[in-house]
DNA sequence: GTTAGGG
DNA sequence: CCCTAAC
């Protein structure tokens, strides 16, 4: 909220946060595309599971289902997840192969190329199998990377279906196709990294790495193989019964696109597989008192002589991303399309974050044991990792396509969507219901954010330069127009202090609003005055209310006199001494 | 760190 | 909203 100490001078109640934070013009634009978005709150996601979680977590496959208790009172969401994951289990695990991968594996190599993490200690060669175990596409699957997408688009917006080549996590590896190996680059990146146990503090044991990615692929993007499909509506995703093709694993993210942490349980034959929720991770908890780690990377193993917590992140997704595109779009452009927004939503301003017992731990100097994770610590059974802006703003991309039959191209991610993530959060400008009296910010606060905007007719020459540009603005705030109320405010704090006086206006009257520096105040007086000067005609955005534009011209022009009074009275104080000087 | 102003 | 000069 505001803070009252100016309001309540001026008797002034009105003020209240802004409904919505809007994503800046360029993606205001797009305005079709919102209505997706808002229509479909969250049934169009793209859902990116990256993770190496091998066919191992499924060993046991009725153990999987095993929760003890609700997390978070979502326990609906979680018994269908189990449903889900059990159904899928059963049509679609099947036996593996075990395959031992040599510490030289190429397989090693793609790993390191991957844009997620997927926690191990010692398995890799468990995963190994999963992977091997893969087999050809199914009838999703889109190969042809030149194949026209036009067979399969009504027109409508085209919602992808992402996943990664591995995705161990849902059973469902056996459809997948593992990346050649050792022909990686040719193939596809892997969007899995393992990060290994150490022993110090800070790199504990299950480390997250969203590997960051400062630059989307230039050239051919490693998309591996993705599955696509349309949605048409929101309504599309939920009975699977009209979606025969609809995979139970596809079922089993439609059906939980909420928020919730996700458990870890203490024991590694007994996991919790709840779905994870956007930016929520599955991880799984080994417990052993002595282990050993093999770090395949380096060819080396170690013996730590700490207890040691495995922790095993099963997979994550990305929240929320949607897509439009043309329906004479290529299909390997559409994949291209999609992994640059992948890349661009993870690349940027994300970092794990880590809650025991649901709450935030964000001292990264304690120890797993002084945090409560510990092999012998019943936290483990509340274990949340999340991924999270470490930046106030989400990345913004703008990649403009030249041609004009591209022009629409625009992933947008809802990051509403991690709202939640960031529930105990008050640092994050990103989500002012946060600060401004915990409104839900799910419901209220739907910034859009683009997050790549991509050349589909492969037009080189400009990307490099536009590159370039999204790195320079990679950081840049999210838009943020002022509310009336909070002009409202703004006015009213001006009146009293005058110009010039920023930081008082900002700790006066806009102190919790944490997105609002005074600079922002200053720069929205600037326009407010513009605002006010010029014809009602020549206004953008929403409305200020003429009485509110009137207040701003007589508060600018008292406090300009003003200035200039105290000015002149500087000049003759000046000219005197001066005169008394040469005297 | 604040303020002012251009971009 | 960003950047920077000036204070």
């Amino acid at each position: 909220m505001v803070s009252h100490k100016c309001v309540e001078e001026f008797g002034y109640r009105g003020y209240e946060l802004p409904p919505n934070a809007r994503a800046p013009r360029s993606a205001r634009k797009k305005r079709s595309f919102e209505k997706i978005c808002e229509d479909d709150d969250q049934m169009c996601p793209i859902d990116l599971l990256a993770t190496v979680a091998g066919n191992l977590l499924f060993e046991s496959g009725s153990s999987l289902m095993s929760i003890d208790k609700p997390v978070n009172g979502i326990e609906d969401n979680c018994v269908v997840a189990q449903t889900s994951v059990k159904e899928e289990f059963e049509e679609e695990e099947k036996p593996v192969k075990p395959v031992t991968l040599s510490d030289d594996s190429p397989y090693q190599e793609s790993l390191s190329h991957c844009g997620f993490s997927s926690v191990i200690s010692g398995k890799v060669e468990n995963e190994a199998e999963s992977f091997s175990n893969s087999g050809r596409s199914d009838s999703c699957q889109v190969e042809d990377f030149s194949q026209d997408l036009k067979p399969g688009i009504d027109g409508d917006a085209v919602v992808l279906d992402a996943r990664p080549n591995i995705v161990a996590s849902l059973g469902s590896c056996s459809r997948t196709e593992l990346p050649t190996v050792g022909n990686v680059p040719s193939h596809g990146v892997r969007d899995d990294v393992n990060m290994f146990s150490r022993d110090d503090d800070e790199n504990f044991s299950g480390y997250i790495c969203p590997r960051v990615n400062k630059k989307p692929p230039r050239t051919v993007p490693r998309i591996g193989d993705r599955r696509i499909r349309k949605i048409l509506a929101s309504r599309h995703w939920k009975g699977g019964s009209r979606h025969a093709d609809v995979k139970p694993w596809r079922n089993h993210y439609l059906n939980h696109q909420r928020n919730y942490p996700i458990k870890i349980r203490r024991n590694f034959d007994h996991i919790s597989d709840s779905i994870s929720d956007d930016y929520r991770l599955r991880t799984k908890i080994h417990r052993g008192s002595r282990t050993i780690s093999s770090r395949k990377g380096q060819g080396a193993s170690f013996v730590s002589s700490d207890s040691q917590v495995k922790l095993r992140i099963k997979s994550f997704r990305v929240p929320e991303l949607f897509v439009e595109i043309p329906e004479t779009a290529t299909v390997g452009s559409l994949k291209r399309m999609v992994m640059e927004a992948v890349s661009t939503l993870l690349s940027d301003g994300h970092r794990v974050g880590l809650m025991v017992q649901g709450k935030k731990v964000r001292d990264d100097n304690k120890t797993l044991y002084q945090t409560g994770i510990s092999q012998d610590n019943t936290h483990l059974d509340s274990l949340d990792f999340s991924l999270e802006p470490s930046s106030e703003a989400p990345q913004l991309l703008t990649s403009y396509p030249l041609g004009q039959a591209c022009e629409e191209l625009l992933p947008v991610c809802n990051a509403s969507n991690i709202d939640n993530v960031l529930e105990s959060d008050h640092d994050s400008a990103l989500f002012p219901s946060d600060s401004f009296g915990k409104k839900s910010a799910a419901d209220e606060s739907k910034p859009l954010v683009p997050v790549a905007r991509t050349d589909m007719s492969h037009q080189q020459p400009c990307r490099r330069s536009k590159r370039s540009e999204q790195q320079q603005t990679a950081h840049r705030r999210i838009r943020r127009p002022f509310s009336v109320s909070e002009v409202e405010a703004l006015v009213l704090a001006v009146e009293k202090l005058g110009t010039g006086r920023w930081r008082e206006v900002k700790i006066c009257a806009f102190e919790d609003a944490d997105h609002r520096t005074y600079v922002d105040l200053k720069d929205k007086w600037k326009t407010l005055v513009h605002t006010a000067k010029i014809s009602p005609q020549q206004r953008r955005g929403e409305p200020v209310p003429q009485e509110l534009l009137d207040r701003v011209l007589n508060a600018h022009g008292y406090w300009s006199q003003q200035h200039e009074s105290k000015n002149k009275q500087q000049q003759e104080t000046v000219s005197q001494a001066e005169a008394l000087l040469q005297l």
